[in-house]
Formats: structure tokens, C-alpha cells, sequence
DNA sequence: CCCGTGATTTAT
DNA sequence: TAAATCACGGGG
């Protein structure tokens, strides 16, 4: 049996919390049925300073409301009039920082995610990107603000005591974030190295 | 490449 | 009250 990530975990700058996922296991209980991936590509947002998060300049919103709770609590937001995001708030009561859960390798439920999916043809399609996930775990807006150090039904099980080295993680800017001018190429975006269910194709690593 | 789709935010 | 924007995904 995992263990549940502590509330000690989540309280952290967002670029270890960001790191300290990957390889960790998302898990959704979905009518009573475990639906559950690894996590293998995240994006940290840096709060206040950072013109690519939604809290940039102290911007406190009823949207962005959770990402002011405390670290462990979900901010799960809905955009494009179709789509849901699934953030892991971090770092203290009152310091909005947050990394964005992008990509998952299934690996509980696997057929009740497909069903959510009508799309996805093939394995590594359900879960590679960060509102497919949405959508295979069922993750949508009624999750905003669960406090997943608590939740039955919405947490984060630790699959492994330390962080994946950083030798096998790639670091990229993040994505979709253009319009943030200095911020739009920093290194936040983590992915495990060459890993096939990425939002994106591996970049080849020799 | 293009576009759907609608909540949220920002500007009037 | 209106317009612009948007942590995206699917189909050409």
C-alpha cells in the first residue's frame, strides 16, 4: 500500500515540488474504482512574480482563489470552453505558487479511462496533456479547493522517498505560456527523460 | 494549419 | 455591459 504524500511535501517552493512529482502517483477514486497514473511532466508557476501564473502581480480572483490556500490543496480550472486543468498548489497559506500536472502513464483503471476518451486511439494518447488527463480521471471543476492531504476520492500517492535524479529529467520552458515575455522561456517545464506518454514527442536525448 | 467553446477578466 | 483572452485538443 503507497503512502499518501504528508502536507510536508507540498509545502515548498514549486520548482522541488514540480520535480519531486514526477514518478509519483496521481490517483482519482471514480465511483468507487481507483483511477491512477504516474506522473511524468509537470510546470511549476512562480506566484506573484511570475507573468505567466494566473496569481501574477497579487491577482486574487474567485478562479484563482485556491492557489491562495495551502500547500496540498487542487486548483482545477476550466478553459478554452472545453477544457479542465489540474494544478497542486504549494508552498505556504497565502504565497500562491502552484505546478500544473501535465501528463500521466496510466496505470490503475486503464479501461474506464479509455471510455472517458472517446478520442484517444492509442495508449499513450489518454493521459498527455494536462486536460486529457482531466478527462480520463474525471477531474473537473468540483475537485477545485479539495485538500488532497485529506481527500478519499483526489490525492497524490508517493510511489518513491526521493526525486528522481535530475539526470533522468528534461527541462524545458513551459508551454502554451507565450504572452509571458521574460517569463515565456524559463526553464520550468519537468519531464522524465525520453518518456513516451509526454504531452509532446521526447526530445531525443543522445 | 484552423477552429470550437464558454467562463473569466479587463476595459469602457 | 461588452470585448478580449485563454496552463488546450482534435481534425485537416
Amino acid at each position: 500500500m503507497n503512502l499518501r504524500l504528508p502536507r510536508g511535501f507540498y509545502r515548498r517552493d514549486p520548482v522541488t515540488v514540480a520535480r519531486g512529482l514526477l514518478g509519483q502517483q496521481l490517483v482519482r477514486v471514480f465511483k468507487g474504482q481507483r483511477l491512477a497514473g504516474i506522473i511524468v511532466e509537470t510546470e511549476a508557476y512562480l506566484g506573484v512574480i511570475d507573468r505567466a501564473a494566473h496569481t501574477f502581480n497579487g491577482r486574487r480572483t474567485p478562479r484563482n482563489e485556491a492557489m491562495y490556500a495551502d500547500g496540498g490543496t487542487a486548483y482545477v480550472y476550466f478553459t478554452y470552453g472545453l477544457h479542465h486543468c489540474f494544478n497542486v498548489v504549494c508552498g505556504k497559506i497565502n504565497n500562491p505558487l502552484a505546478v500544473l500536472v501535465r501528463a500521466l502513464e496510466p496505470v490503475e483503471g486503464i479501461d474506464v479511462m479509455k471510455r472517458h476518451r472517446r478520442a484517444a486511439k492509442r495508449r499513450t494518447d489518454l493521459c498527455s496533456g494536462p486536460a486529457k488527463l482531466c478527462e480520463a480521471l474525471a477531474i473537473d471543476r468540483s475537485f477545485n479547493t479539495t485538500d488532497m492531504v485529506e481527500s478519499k476520492t483526489l490525492f497524490i500517492e508517493q510511489t518513491r522517498a526521493r526525486s528522481l535524479p535530475a539526470k533522468s529529467i528534461t527541462v524545458t520552458p513551459r508551454i502554451g505560456i507565450g504572452y509571458a515575455r521574460e517569463w515565456a522561456d524559463k526553464p520550468l517545464r519537468f519531464v522524465i527523460i525520453n518518456h513516451p506518454h509526454a504531452s509532446r514527442p521526447p526530445v531525443k536525448h543522445p
